[in-house]
DNA sequence: ACGTGTACTGGAAGCGCTTGCGGTGGGAGC
DNA sequence: GCTCCCACCGCAAGCGCTTCCAGTACACGT
């Protein structure tokens, strides 16, 4: 194994030098830099991050807390953060914490302390105590895929994508619409509020009296969308329009028409949120939103970090534009058959 | 900080018999044993992994390589992955090897060097070159997802999935038969001809000529299913079903049959590979594989390569069983509309 | 020509843990 | 009762790096 020792030997120079050599500290001569650049260069040199840790250097990895890596919102997540933390050198490791026995035992067992130099949460909301156990690691947190205040975050404006849909649907002519929300591990999403109260605002905008009753809330997929559009159809005036919470969601609720014989959008539209990549293979109308540069963009966020830049304060929520993705699952009501 | 100098210091110790006796050594009388874990247990003491480490140890941490986190495939086996891995403390760096650039770029700098103890390579070919980098890590390596020679593996038997597929179809009354074939990033997949020798031998069996114009090579994802679709509804006679590669192709092939005014599946039967929660959503056919499962068994198959037990030779690829799941896109050839 | 900086560089002390080696004491063997 | 053994334990040497503290060598200013 070549060690710094031996970086220093073939550079002619004292090991204390080449550590500050390789890592950019002042005061080195720059024709010194070069040459141990050269040389570890030449001796295909990879610091120990176990010794540079124990001597007090950074580890050059960070954490990723992830409640569903399978899911491709999350999947999409974790790839722009990759790109982005591969960039600058740092990797990149994995916590599930899915259920609510694993975030519990991510928390108290803290598997991540002394290990990263700094922690990503991805899209859930951290409650007061896990906040605490977090600051308890000591390390620069950054949130993604959904606000968590207190943390430098990258998200999108649920409320503003949600609006987007809406007033989508309101535009079309309709006025009855129905709202498909989630829950996440028996959890709320990040902005609990967000889509949901979109749905409100737009109507009341419009005119038209926001109906609780057509609010349902399910758990997270597709078979809950399923479910939500069912229960939805029991009402003793059902909606002519419905926006999911996002799309997986949304095509569960698509099939649950479909086997109610239901024409979709003829006899009532449906409008997801993410485009997801699915939702152009099954024509559905959806709000997209950049995942993977939400991923990326905290990443960045990460290094700046690292670097010291975010130390004064925290910086406000950075959120990314949303648009309407015209597609099938849309059409006023009433459209001619 | 809490250091082992002071668990041994409260227990009355020195530092190596304090070492000792929580590494579970001989030689360590019971009675101090029990002293030091309790003085460890008091203090909360939580031994630093890079001092460990430095100190001759192994560095608790896997690397694995997947093309495509964002893809559902890959998901659903980082997240088994994870589980198992987590469950003997060990943790999950992801590395990206996705285009040809990006793996270029790992296998050159092999920035997994010296960071861990095992590398999992997750559903892709591994040729000569990679074989030898990776080799010069010095660590085990074991694949999930696809078979590599060589390394210990998880995978299903593509073949019989494959065949699966085509015996429900043949068994339908189809004989005229399409394949859609995939690429990954311009290669194919890891057992190239698992799924297509399948589509040739179903049919042989089945005592239909196999015609080589039914089969069409497309690069991965819905788009590509789309698109091979097409290409086969081209042909002077179009087959009477399709086998899809996987889900997401075949859900692109339904959109384009949908879009050419066809009926899914009175007018042209379709199949896929998978189980994807999007064909359960979808109504798809399918031959269902348990991917999670594969991610927790190549975990157990790290863990087993890390105490030695897989240094004799290589074990056998370990295939998992794979299921017909019956929904509604398949029906007999010209079924009545 | 001499003092005073300034810019680099080297020596050496750890960081917290594991482990080879030598030392100690009590029990078994005679 | 006296070896001899062996179970236990402590000392100290690292593991590979960072960084404090000096030390060296010039370049200036006067």
């Amino acid at each position: 194994m070549v060690t710094l020792d031996d970086v220093a030997r073939r550079a002619g120079v004292s090991s204390a030098t080449a550590s500050r050599a390789l890592g950019d500290h002042p005061h080195v001569a720059a024709a010194t830099r070069a040459r141990v650049r050269e040389a570890a260069e030449e001796l295909d040199y990879v610091a120990s991050p176990e010794a540079t840790r124990l001597a007090g250097g950074p580890t050059g990895r960070v954490a990723v807390l992830v409640p569903h890596p399978s899911r491709w919102f999350f999947g999409e997540l974790i790839e722009g953060l990759e790109e982005s933390l591969r960039a600058v050198d740092l990797d990149l490791v994995l916590f599930r914490v899915g259920g609510p026995e694993e975030r519990a035992a991510f928390f108290a067992r803290l598997p991540a302390r002394r290990k990263v130099d700094a922690v990503v949460v991805l899209a859930f909301a951290v409650d007061e105590a896990e906040h605490a156990r977090l600051a308890s690691l000591g390390v620069d947190v950054v949130a993604a895929g959904g606000r968590v205040a207190s943390y430098p975050s990258v998200g999108i404006d649920d409320h503003l994508a949600g609006r987007q849909a809406m007033d989508h649907l309101i535009h079309l002519g309709h006025r009855r619409i129905g709202m498909i929300a989630v829950t996440n591990d028996g959890e709320l999403a990040p902005d609990p509020d967000g889509r949901t109260s979109a749905w409100r605002a737009a109507l009341a905008d419009a005119g038209a009296e926001p109906d609780d009753d057509l609010v349902v809330t399910v758990p997270w997929g597709g078979e809950g969308g399923a479910d939500g559009m069912a229960r939805l159809l029991g009402l003793r005036t059902p909606p002519t329009a419905v926006l999911a919470h996002d799309d997986e969601t949304a095509l569960g609720a698509v099939r649950t028409l479909r086997r109610a014989g239901l024409r979709v959008p003829e006899d009532l539209s449906v409008i997801g949120i993410d485009d997801h990549p699915v939702a152009a293979l099954t024509d559905l109308t959806t709000v997209a939103q950049p995942v993977r540069a939400q991923g990326r963009r905290a990443g960045e966020l990460v290094a700046a970090a690292l670097r010291g830049e975010l130390r004064e304060r925290v910086p406000p929520a950075e959120l990314l534009p949303t648009r309407l993705v015209l597609r099938g699952t849309t059409s006023p009501p009433g459209a001619p058959r």
